[in-house]
DNA sequence: CAACTAGGCTTTTTT
DNA sequence: AGCCTAGTTG
């Protein structure tokens, strides 16, 4: 072990050196700016490590020095780090900031989910149920599937429904792996019982004929591979030196497992995560894995386990950690951790009561024009919410006011059913068997193939246990569908049989194929869709992912770009210099910082949540609201309504019982009424439309409603964004948004 | 076989 | 209020 004051003459040593090229300037270079546990954390040498990082303690930082630091020092080589990330954009953006302070090359930065889709790329033959060539299914893919087999066992898919038999299916699959303290009734016995049995069993047999795996396989069978095959268990575990994982108290009991393989070689497993910010118990996340670390990789593996806690806060402002702080500390099942800020000069939290959701995001709206004004730029402010329904009436607020704005989480480009039908015929390129990008694709363009001819077809295959494309591709197979249809299946054959050499094409050669051969941009243009236009450009977008995919990854070819877009969520491709404002999910911005937040539909039901409340879910719920405000930098807002359409309907509602938790000092106001003008959209009269395109030049003399007369002294920026300095006779000088300001030039 | 219509169901969060 | 599904019609 080398000692710490070493560190500390290198570095001071290091400060009179020349260039950052040198090995000890960049190593000096790591360690500077950061604080005393950030830097011990940096530092750190063999052994486990456990990261308690309270919000915006710059923990993304620690994380990317440490690594840098580890190969700067000679510690590791690159390809002996495993670095794992709880969203793929997180991972990008590591992989990034690293690659700004050192070569990455042969580096794993990746979620748990690609990481394992990798490791199955090379070892999953060894289970002998499929090859690598295998297919990832989202959870789409899976309930559609499930869907088929359930109405193929002859139940109804509204009382048997599919995401409710995938859960079970997830549950059951993932049950074997708990701690022995908790197995449990996780299936329902009786009726039910035999019906999951049946579509379970099916399912998972359909699973290894069509050579898929869905998003718990990735993982299990990892899992399984490890169990099974030391020898595959410990070439990872000796290649990784040093395992470092990202918010680890979001990682569930096969992750945890998982982590616990890798790192069981050489032991210098780094997490780093937050227990206030655990809110993904709900799908099996398990904050004990970071409240037990000491216990798990300490005490029980006979080391020593180093725990640095890092409780400065460089995000915030003080009055935004106040209100977070006097939240977080009503949960009784909490660590203790006392996050503090030099910032104390801010703006005060604001809680708005609106009357309805419309006053509430015309409010928002106005609050934002505010924000402009004092010049904030629009993609500095996020707007969040508890559930996808709520941004309707944000959205429609946001373009009355001409707010550009992006929305995470809404239509996702990859569900876009072009982009999925163009997915799938690669995905039948990739792996021939996979039976569900068979259906998808097989009458599309249309070609006169239905679902009799389809299910003809598969019962054909199933007798003689072959794929369903075999079916397609025979003589035979074909000559039990009648009619029109089978000259489609035919066509279907023959175009098949021009694409199935692609396999081996980069992703955007293989794609441009498809897209010739089907001609599936004049199918669309010429269809009677009224989306048509637009989805001809997802098209053409995806095209330009392709390609950028085979820049980046040269090696990936066709396999590599079909697991990527299997692994993306919408996070991963949120334009961050967009100048728009952001709206997502609380869930969603996790991980991520705005100099203006607003929170909306604090109200009981909504947050917390009430489905979320019958399994004891309160203190997630406080969690989630601690998330979002913590987020903040500059401004929180804080919003409520007394009246909410839901479900078609308009309820009373009531006050989150969080918004009792905040400080005193949080200061409520009562919004309602009178901002109508930008969040009503009656159709009776706009007569209030936010348009006022006066031409302003400086020294022109205007009048305003409000303050007066006075003189324009200067013009900023343009647009939306377009302000004016006018010197007003009674008030002074304001600084107006000219597209709100309503002035009038006078001529005198 | 495809296009259209009516009715039901939905909304918690996602790798 | 909107989306998906099943059922009907062309």
């Amino acid at each position: 072990m080398v000692p710490l004051d070493w560190v500390d003459a290198l570095s001071e040593g290091a400060a009179g050196e020349p260039g950052p090229e040198t090995p000890d300037g960049v190593v000096a270079g790591l360690l500077s700016e950061l604080n005393e546990p950030q830097r011990e954390a940096v530092v750190h040498e063999e052994g486990p490590l456990l990261i308690l990082a309270g919000a915006g303690s710059g923990k993304t930082r620690v994380i990317t020095r440490r690594i840098a630091w580890l190969v700067a020092t000679g510690r590791a080589r690159p390809h002996e780090i495993l670095a794992i990330t709880f969203t793929n954009k997180a991972a990008k953006e590591m992989r990034s900031r690293i690659e700004e302070l050192l070569p990455v090359e042969g580096m794993w930065v990746s979620t748990f989910h690609a990481m394992c889709a990798r490791i199955l790329r090379r070892d999953i033959e060894v289970l002998g149920s499929w090859t690598r060539d295998y297919t990832i299914y989202d959870t789409q893919d899976k309930n559609r599937l499930i869907k088929t087999i359930t109405k193929d066992l002859g139940y109804d898919t509204k009382h048997y429904r599919p995401a409710m038999l995938g859960g079970w299916i997830s549950e059951w699959k993932t049950e074997r792996f708990d701690r022995t303290e908790d197995v449990g009734d996780s299936t329902d016995a009786g009726l039910g019982e035999k019906v999951f049995v049946q579509v379970r069993d099916r399912y998972e047999k359909a699973m290894r004929e069509n050579n898929a795996l869905d998003f718990d396989d990735l993982l299990v069978r990892v899992l399984e591979i490890f169990e099974a095959e030391p020898g595959v268990r410990d070439s990872y575990a000796h290649r990784f030196r040093y395992v470092l994982v990202d918010e680890y108290q979001d990682t569930n009991r096969i992750q945890y497992l998982l982590t616990r393989h890798l790192s069981d070689a050489h032991k210098n497993l780094a997490v780093c995560g937050d227990p206030d910010q655990s809110i993904y118990a709900w799908r099996g996340a398990d904050v004990r894995n970071i409240l037990d670390f000491e216990r798990d990789f300490g005490q029980r593996a006979g080391c020593e386990v180093r725990v640095v806690k890092l409780e400065r806060n460089y995000r915030s402002t003080k009055a935004i950690l106040d209100a977070a702080q006097s939240l977080i500390r009503c949960n009784t099942e909490r660590k203790e951790k006392e996050l503090w800020t030099d910032k104390t000069e801010c703006e005060p939290v604001r809680v708005l009561a609106c009357a309805d959701e419309n006053d509430e995001a015309g409010e928002i709206a106005r609050r934002i024009h505010d924000l402009v004004l004092g010049g904030t730029r629009t993609d500095q402010i996020a707007i969040f919410y508890r559930a996808n329904f709520m941004q309707r009436a944000l959205e429609r607020a946001l373009r009355l006011a001409g707010i550009p704005y992006q929305v995470l989480g809404g239509p996702e480009f990859y569900q876009r059913r072009e982009v999925r039908d163009l997915i799938a015929y690669l995905q039948l390129i990739a792996n021939p068997r996979d039976d569900m990008a068979t259906r998808r694709v097989i009458n599309v363009p249309a070609r006169g193939v239905g679902d009799k001819s389809v299910a003809q077809l598969h019962t054909w295959a199933t007798e003689r246990g072959c794929p369903m494309i075999e079916a397609v591709l025979s003589e035979e197979g074909r000559s039990q569908i009648r009619g029109r249809a089978r000259k489609g299946v035919q066509a279907f054959a023959e175009l098949y049989g021009r694409l199935c050499d692609l396999n081996e094409k980069s992703a955007a050669q293989a794609l441009e194929s498809v897209l010739e051969e089907t001609e599936y941009s004049t199918w669309l243009s010429q269809s009677a869709d009224d989306q048509a236009e637009m989805r001809v450009e997802n098209v053409e977008e995806l095209f330009a992912h392709a390609q950028s995919y085979d820049r980046d990854q040269p090696e990936g070819g066709l396999r590599g770009f079909l697991q990527d877009v299997a692994l993306v969520s919408d996070i991963d491709v949120w334009e961050e210099q967009s100048l728009k404002v952001t709206l997502m999910t609380l869930h969603a911005s996790k991980g991520l910082e705005f100099p203006a937040v607003f929170v909306c539909g604090l109200e009981e039901e909504l947050l917390p949540h009430v489905l979320a409340l019958q399994d004891g879910g309160l203190e997630e719920e406080r969690r989630l609201f601690y998330v979002g405000m913590t987020r903040a930098m500059q401004e929180l807002f804080i919003t409520h309504a007394r009246m909410r359409l839901h479900f078609g309907e308009t309820s009373h509602r009531i006050a989150s019982r969080f918004l009792a938790e905040l400080p005193e000092e949080t200061r409520e106001e009562k919004v309602g009424g009178k901002g109508a003008a930008v969040d009503r959209d009656s159709g009776l009269g706009s007569y209030e439309a936010p348009q006022n395109v006066v031409e302003l030049r400086v020294g022109d003399r205007v009048e305003h409603d409000h303050f007066g007369y006075g003189v324009v002294e200067m013009l900023q920026g343009s647009g939306i964004n377009a302000r004016v300095t006018v010197d007003f006779q009674g008030p002074g000088r304001k600084v107006l948004l000219v597209q709100y300001a309503k002035l009038e030039v006078v001529t005198l």
